[in-house]
DNA sequence: TCAATTGCTGAGGCTACCTCACGATGAGGG
DNA sequence: CCCTCATCGTGAGGTAGCCTCAGCAATTGA
């Protein structure tokens, strides 16, 4: 009873929480005009200089050819091209063009400043609790 | 610049995890086939035993015509009827059917059940540790 | 009393997903 | 070699869930 209330308090304040972070990451990417998955998808194919399609809507958890949509629309800015890949004819690699290695740089830069202000609250210690349990129970 | 990695890597702990959660919580309303925002507002309307529909969408943070269309949804499927408000003529109040509040119990207690599962790693003390950080960050 | 405001909803539009079908390529047996 | 079958990306077309704007009905306030 009281721990079921507990666990289910828990997950409310979690995604309320969850909530408010997706809300200011939204906010936080408005200049560029990006979407929560460009920035995403962004951040994939500069990590990883050269990515597929297949891979990215992989990564993403979409379709795809739901990813065909965010690749065109990444290209469409100048972020990213489309490259064939010299391991097979049928794939497209995506990369970022120096102008999206400079936006993903600028947005990186802008996610941590905003995540550092929203957990600078916190004690360290308690940073460093809560990523210990969030980390347990992700695994 | 370590600071920094710290709250983005928290960050990043937190909203996978959030993810996480939102597709369990998805799959656990599957078989009523209600969607997060259906069930949210069933719950509304349950406890507060009559709510307006702009009160609706203040709760959901959605304009009035998208608490309209929720709202169709639910009625549709018989878990909420509108009826008068008596204290303003131009406004509607949503109030549980009987079958509503069947569900709402049901979807209650599944929410519970899963919530409980998901977080039955953590150790009682972990619990609590996290509820108090979450509230501070909320606050 | 009557202009401005508020509450809901019809009409129409957008975004971000989806499935299905298809052309091009790759991989593996006969 | 073929010939089949799987895989990669994408065109076509559909859906869900949001939005704004216009409009009607009821309320409010000077």
């Amino acid at each position: 009873m009281r721990d079921e209330e507990g666990a289910a308090g828990l997950g409310d304040l979690l995604m309320g929480f969850a909530r408010t972070q997706r809300r200011r990451w939204h906010a936080t990417l408005a200049p560029w005009e990006l979407s929560p998955h460009q920035a995403r998808a962004l951040r994939v194919v500069c990590l990883h200089d050269g990515v597929r399609l297949s891979e990215l809507a992989d990564v993403l958890r979409i379709a795809p050819r739901s990813a065909t949509e965010v690749a065109d629309a990444l290209q469409e800015r100048g972020l990213v091209e489309r490259s064939a890949d010299p391991a097979d004819r049928r794939a497209v690699l995506l990369r970022p063009t120096p102008e999206g290695r400079r936006v993903q740089a600028q947005v990186d830069a802008a996610r941590a400043a905003d995540s550092e202000e929203l957990f600078a609250r916190l004690s360290a210690e308690d940073r460093a609790t809560l990523a210990r349990i969030l980390r347990a129970l992700v695994d």
